[in-house]
DNA sequence: TATGAATGAGTCTTCATTCAT
DNA sequence: TATGAATGAAGACTCATTCAT
């Protein structure tokens, strides 16, 4: 947290001047550098020093690709979602099977997305900073939490119809699997990087699954 | 020299008097005023000043109180437990009924207490401030969360023992309930808070408990 | 340097209330802890309530008797002086014997003085803060040293006009002399403090007066 | 959020060019900015902003060039050493002529070097804060006081061996040498500033080291 | 484009001084 | 008179941002 000392050393020689790179390939990976710093320390603690020597570049080139800290915070949030979630909503649209194997799949599926790439994060760095970017938080909310509330309802109001899940509030049980999905996330970058074992958070998942599936069998 | 002169001007009318109160309580106002503007912003966005106003004293006084910023933090997480855990497990050991009321009760009593105090966005905060604060965190993952999940084990090893759930994977399953009260206490506390209108986070919580209970069943 | 942590301690039982003093008693109380806490810190590092705790009052009565720290800082330097160097003036003039003895004499009993009372330091203390407080430093110049500087040369030009010295600048002679004395006075309150066995400052001024009154011999 | 922002008016008509200088140079104009404010007001009195002011940089480049405040004064203090006071020991070894031209020549030497640098005034400010700083004090004692009392003692040592001295106490010898030194510095830097016209205190050391040879004379 | 030294507003923290008791 | 909690201006230090190179 403290401790952040400069030294003025002499000249370190440096390696030779990196070719460079794509003006956008330089914009991932000042992403990526802020993703681990902010997920690490949070907004404020973040220093852009940091965040540069992480990307590779000098602090003055980060002013090259945005215009300041707030403008990197926001970029990520915005640009993070890809596609994913229009995706899913596709694979729900075409599933002919039955509903509990739709959700397991649908759930299997964000849950891969945010394991793999590092994204889980930024659900933790999003609620930590609700109170300071509120609209960022609302475009997050928007783009990426209600639309998975809604590919949920869309899977359980599904099953309701087809009779194979009983009837209960949409609301209620989106924000169930949502919840498990949640907690996953920001447990596993948080309070569970304390753990020295790795606690398998697949199995939790299935499990969880099973139980909630479980539950909504008619 | 310029030793420090009070400035000798206007002699503001002061705020109420700055006399009165017990030490005691005015460092739990410290620590309110604390808890709402670390909720609200985050450690390193809180100002030391902003607080002592919400708190009703100068930021001078806070420092009377607290050594610096960190303690205050740490103090915050660190008292806020009180005995409330600790009476969870008194009210399992002397239960006598079934275990699924056992278990509403419990869930509903944590919940309850949530809701009532702010101590609710502790629960943002530590997972916020984990990589600054991995001591703390350490500290409220062993008093806290892990005591909760160990009473939830508690219960549904009971349940099983007494027939009236399924067998199945005790930590799985105390961290399916816990992921419910960690979800309703932080989003509240986030994303929530962009709600117009308030979601009914007490019925959240039944419905879950009711799935639960279904999944639960032999 | 650093580090000074206070604790805001539940209410130390006090001893019974002191006896209150003569305020004149308690006013040089005042200026003796000043005194110790300025040689050892300097003006500025000095806290007012250390010196309030080392005088064994509170920090707010010292302001019931000097209005602020540099007020104290000038009584310390003003009132030091008491009737010592006058008196000397005084013994100069009713000396009948050689100069020599005289002056052995002389340089005796101010080193005695400075030994036995704390004042040796101020002249380290003015030395540092003649920058800051000019006006004060002119009062020493002036009443002090310029004032043994008096009495020296007046030593000197008797054993001139009495053929026990020979003729050298009165102004140079007197600066020898004074020079011996600072240096003790500094050196013993300084650089002096790091010996780990004790230098013999009174072999040192006799074996300087040797060598001066052999330099001064004719 | 308040990223800070740089205030976007006036473009006040910056100083000079703030590039060019060699990060040697820039070290270097701060130590003696920092020279010049500490022996004003001492350590404590001096403001790190006056420093960068005096030095023509701002005060957070102080910062790219030292740690803090403490580390400027320490640096002051141990690289203001220099080669001197070894190339006296060598001076003196290689000396064939008389003691008594030999202790002319180092006293001169040393003093020469203490008016036209503005390292006098380092005595001051060691002196001035021993009781903060003792193991910079130490430092000091070690590495510039005593190596020039074990110089005189040398000088003196020498003298006695080739029958130019009479027989005295080498300590107490070479602390008169050395107080002389000592009193020049620290007159001119302190209460010396209040004379108008400048007393000449190369004469003065030429009549003490007179006097001191006499007195040193078999 | 890229660099990183330089800037200076902003923050935490200290401490001389005040004043209700 | 005496106390010491409270105050808030001031100072050390940080770090987002700029800009000469």
């Amino acid at each position: 947290m403290k401790a952040r000392r400069r030294k003025l050393v002499e000249k370190v020689v440096k390696g030779p001047a990196r070719w460079h790179r794509h003006p956008e390939t330089r914009r991932q990976e000042i992403l990526e550098a802020a993703l681990v710093n902010f997920a690490e320390k949070g907004f404020s603690a973040t220093r852009m020093n940091d965040m540069a020597r992480r990307a590779g570049i000098s602090s003055g080139t980060l002013y090259l690709y945005f215009i300041n800290k707030e403008a990197i915070f926001k970029s990520l949030v915005e640009e993070s979602l890809g596609t994913q979630v229009s995706q899913l909503t596709q694979v729900m649209r075409e599933w002919e099977g039955p509903s509990d194997e739709l959700l397991r799949l649908v759930v299997r599926t964000i849950n891969g997305f945010l394991r793999s790439s590092d994204r889980a994060v930024l659900f933790k760095l999003i609620i930590a900073e609700t109170g300071n970017f509120p609209e960022l938080a609302r475009f997050y909310r928007h783009h990426v939490t209600d639309h998975m509330l809604t590919v949920f309802e869309g899977i359980i109001s599904r099953g309701i119809a087809r009779g194979e899940f009983r009837r209960i509030d949409l609301t209620d049980g989106a924000r169930m699997i949502f919840s498990s999905i949640m907690f996953t996330a920001i447990w596993r970058t948080s309070l569970g990087t304390l753990d020295s074992e790795s606690y398998d958070y697949g199995r939790f998942i299935e499990t969880k699954l099973d139980l909630i599936l479980r539950g909504l069998a008619p």
